[in-house]
DNA sequence: TAGGATTGTGGAAGCGTTTGCAGGCGTATG
DNA sequence: CATACGCCTGCAAACGCTTCCACAATCCTA
């Protein structure tokens, strides 16, 4: 392995002149440069990113937390965070805080303050205000997908307005009779996503002037079997049917629309079905649903704390971005066909 | 933020004895290590890595290559990974490898070289010979999921096995009109898993002594809908209807499900459907499948280059180690209804 | 043509750790 | 009682860069 020294000998050159060559910040003449990059590649030279980020205290790593990794919300989004820093020149270091309170701990305590990482993107986390405190104390920028979240610069979809969306558009439709499929309240793992998709459900409904039962909501699993197994519940008794179910995303949406197959209920004829997300399955399955771009929220996200480095006092232009959630219709919604 | 220092003479010690005691290594008497812990705790003291990595030489970092993210095998490979890496103090670096050229060179010859990473876990990948040369120069250590791949330790199902056993199971309930769906030979990702596959069952074909007819196999897209559209297209037409098919991912199996349940075929009685993986969503639609654990390959491939780190002279035990795939059976594969 | 601004380069001082070496002390060994 | 050895600690030298400062040369501009 050979040190800016060798380079800066072959080169004919200082250390300084070559630091200032090959990083591109400072006064070299183009001639030097071209030498000095010339001997580096001959040299087969990388720069130490130790002893460059100790005495300049940036590590050009950003760190990622993000509870779970398989399911496409959160793939989306390490897909899109990582597209964008590997642009800029930024490597990702990713934290799955799924587990134990005790690794949480030790991420947040350790890892993180462990000059490690310039930046922090906390992909909806529920978090506590000592932890945000922390974060906030560590004096890196920081951005969160989901929330808003008190402190911290957020951004995601307005998930009340999401969900009042679809519940409208099978208002819309002639349907009175509407269930609310969503997640299980009691184990939010987030910016309480849960609770506020059923608002927005709840507050179309009393838009429309409909009274809301509390059979209508039935809390599962934000899956494709959770969704099943709601839907074959919801369906199998044919005196309690609704004419139409919102789910509180597409997985939940597939496995409602599974279910209703197997009980020989056509979609939309028997039953309509929304879902959030528009889901990589979602066209397939003829789903109407809200879309939402985890990927563009994560680039959003690395823009926020790029620039926030790398321009001194920038700030993100608000606590909290509320990006756009659009109503895809396709064939799963319809008319219902009794009236009630 | 408080150096190194500052808990030194806090605790009334050298700097030398701080690291020695926060580190744990050489001596230091239990009771000046309590008196460095508390200092250090109080002053919320952590050591800088660059500061430390510049002079020990290691990062606990750990490099992680990977064509997809969002895919259950790919996801929870990551799953995996970082559990394992986590647990042992080290940390996830990801790339994300799916784009263009010029981005995996970037990878390669910039930032893994860059001093950033103690090991490399490379999945999938389709790596050319100066790649795998580079890596080996980084004389870091290494392993790959997928392979085997010369020079690499590498680790993995054996893919051929896998589509034997899983043809010989549709064989052994009686099938002799089996046709196979799996990846495009030509936008092969990773080792060749595609034409592995296609071997097992081409193999398991053979030693059942039943001619192959080259349009038994139908390439298509490794995906839920790709199994779709491959399903509608060979069950469309009834004369050229087999009994069972054997699908190369259970997302192309489940796929194919669908089609069948779409023609109003029921499975398994007009149609066997079998494939690889044991995907979370196998369970939901019965399906049979060779099981495979990426979570557990993951944590395999991380012991490996931890202790080729942590262990002088450790080698893995071979060049190449098969992981079990074993057979689940369900209710997508039966005797056939009609022998030919 | 003088003087300031701009450009180009080198010397040297760190950045915050780890670790080799040396020395001091206490205890076991001959 | 002298010697050896194990334990504990401090000093100071790296580790490989970046950047401040000084200085020189060149270029405008008045």
């Amino acid at each position: 392995m050979s040190g800016i020294e060798d380079v800066a000998s072959l080169a004919g050159v200082s250390k300084a002149t070559v630091s200032r060559a090959l990083s591109g910040r400072g006064y070299v003449s183009s001639e030097t440069r071209t030498r000095v990059t010339e001997a580096a590649q001959s040299l087969g030279y990388v720069v130490s990113s130790s002893a460059s980020s100790l005495v300049t205290g940036r590590t050009s790593n950003v760190g990622v937390i993000i509870p779970v990794i398989n399911q496409w919300f959160f793939g989306s989004i390490i897909e899109g965070v990582e597209r964008a820093l590997l642009d800029r020149g930024y490597d990702l270091m990713l934290y799955n805080l799924t587990k134990s309170h005790a690794e949480r701990t030790r991420v947040f305590e350790y890892f993180l303050v462990r000059k490690r990482v310039d930046a922090v993107i906390a992909v909806t986390l529920e978090i506590t205000p000592e932890e945000a405190e922390q974060l906030l104390a560590l004096g890196k920028p920081i951005a969160g997908i989901g929330g808003p979240l008190a402190g911290i610069p957020t951004l995601g979809i307005d998930d009340v307005e999401a969900a009042r969306l679809a519940t409208e558009h099978l208002l819309l439709l002639g349907h009175r009779d509407i269930m609310h499929v969503g997640g299980d309240l009691d184990e939010q793992m987030d910016f309480h996503v849960h609770t506020k998709r059923l608002k927005g459900y709840l507050q179309a409904l009393e838009a429309a002037g409909i009274r809301y039962d509390e059979k209508s909501f039935v809390p599962t699993h934000f899956d494709i079997p959770g969704g099943y197994r709601a839907g074959k519940q919801i369906l199998g008794d044919p005196r309690r049917r609704p004419t139409a179910i919102f789910a509180a995303a597409d997985e939940v949406a597939i496995g409602i629309i599974l279910a209703a197959r197997e009980l020989g209920l056509s979609v939309p004829e028997d039953l309509s079905v929304i879902g959030i997300d528009n889901h990589p399955l979602a066209e397939m399955f003829g789903l109407t649903s809200i879309e939402q771009r985890p990927d563009e929220q994560g680039e959003l996200a690395v823009d926020w704390v790029i620039r926030q480095l790398e321009e001194p006092g920038w700030m993100p232009p608000t606590e909290h971005a509320y990006l756009p959630a659009t109503l895809i219709i396709r064939s799963s919604t319809g008319r219902p066909r009794r009236t009630s």
